[in-house]
DNA sequence: AGTGACTCCTGCCCGC
DNA sequence: TGCGGGCAGGAGTCAC
């Protein structure tokens, strides 16, 4: 599933191919990718039309891509996208046959002379967007000041979405001054898009693991220290993550499959219930990964790195079997 | 404010 | 083999 990792490789891809590009046509294939866009298909395709766009940007799992009118200014927009569970944003030269789940179509002209990339011979191209479970979507908003008074636009959207681990102006101190006036679990905490964002069921299992936190630690007893370790933690797994996802496009296809070689080389505990947890391993102990319930998914965890909390140890959670 | 329930959706995997 | 149920999950909304 598409978290930060996977939508900035999405974002790396576009990067390298649209900015300048104007939108000549767009064909939605399936309403229900329009789900978000309020004023409906028609206006999608009749304001999205003829415009020309900008460099992709991101805050967590928001992508957008700014949108101009070339002749004459409208207001500033963007085209914000956010996959889902399973979207894909393609880029396709060869007029490659449609995807089972291609939902929408956009038919972009070359970027005008005389600026375009010297490697960038394709004149015309589709930008597609494809979905199987139709949980992500694309639509239409307008770009507002950041609410921190830092000097970007934003989709107003996505002003509510807090700002992200590879964000530079994210801030340690801020967050666990945050955290710590909250009265919740942490990892409900880390799903939380408005305090910290980009991070979803696996890369909050995987961060957990590396902290050596309980997913159940409350909010409030969390110090500067855990904090600390927990972001350097999402850091980590984060960065970890899109090194090895950027080897799964290149520069004309942007093959947005994030799952493809991390999930099976480098997670510790996400997918492994029941298998050894490996740093216990190391220092010669055999402790089994655990899984539970908790916010309506599943938690995987090792019981001895990532110690219960006091206050739970009497009364366990469901386990999930596999143990 | 925090939390649970519900909704959107498809495909896969399980048991019968 | 075929069918039905359960599960997976991001995020918005609503009720308590």
């Amino acid at each position: 599933m598409p978290e930060l990792p996977e939508v900035e490789v999405v974002r790396r891809g576009l990067s390298a191919w649209i900015p300048r590009r104007e939108v000549e046509a767009v064909e939605v294939l399936d309403d229900r990718s329009l789900r978000r866009h309020a004023a409906g298909r028609d206006a999608f395709v009749r304001q999205l039309t003829g415009t020309r766009m900008g460099e992709p940007q991101r805050r967590g799992k928001y992508l957008w891509i700014p949108l101009t009118r070339p002749n004459g200014g409208d207001q500033d927009g963007a085209l914000v996208v956010h996959l889902g569970m399973s979207g894909q944003m393609l880029v396709d030269t060869t007029g490659t046959t449609d995807q089972p789940h291609l939902r929408i179509r956009l038919l972009l002209s070359s970027p005008p002379e005389p600026h375009h990339r010297p490697d960038d011979v394709t004149p015309l191209g589709e930008l597609r967007f494809v979905d199987q479970r139709i949980f992500g979507g694309l639509y239409l908003d307008r770009l507002i000041a950041a609410p921190d008074g830092a000097p970007e636009l934003i989709p107003s959207t996505v002003a509510h979405i807090a700002r992200d681990p590879l964000d530079p102006r994210f801030s340690l101190d801020a967050f666990h001054t945050r955290l710590r006036r909250r009265t919740s679990e942490l990892k409900r905490a880390l799903l939380d898009q408005s305090l910290i964002s980009g991070i979803g069921n696996i890369y909050a299992d995987e961060a957990l693991w590396r902290a050596r936190l309980h997913y159940r630690r409350r909010t409030e007893t969390i110090n500067r220290t855990e904090s600390a370790r927990l972001i350097d933690a999402v850091e980590d797994v984060m960065t970890q993550a899109l090194a090895e996802g950027g080897t799964s496009f290149d520069s004309l296809y942007v093959n947005v499959n994030g799952a493809s070689g991390y999930f099976d080389r480098s997670l510790q505990v996400y997918g492994r219930a029941g298998q050894p947890c490996r740093r216990c391993a190391e220092q010669g102990r055999e402790t089994l990964i655990r899984r539970e319930k908790f916010m309506n998914r599943s938690s995987a965890f090792c019981p001895v790195c990532q110690p219960t909390p006091r206050a739970l140890r009497s009364s366990p959670r469901d386990s999930m079997g596999k143990i």
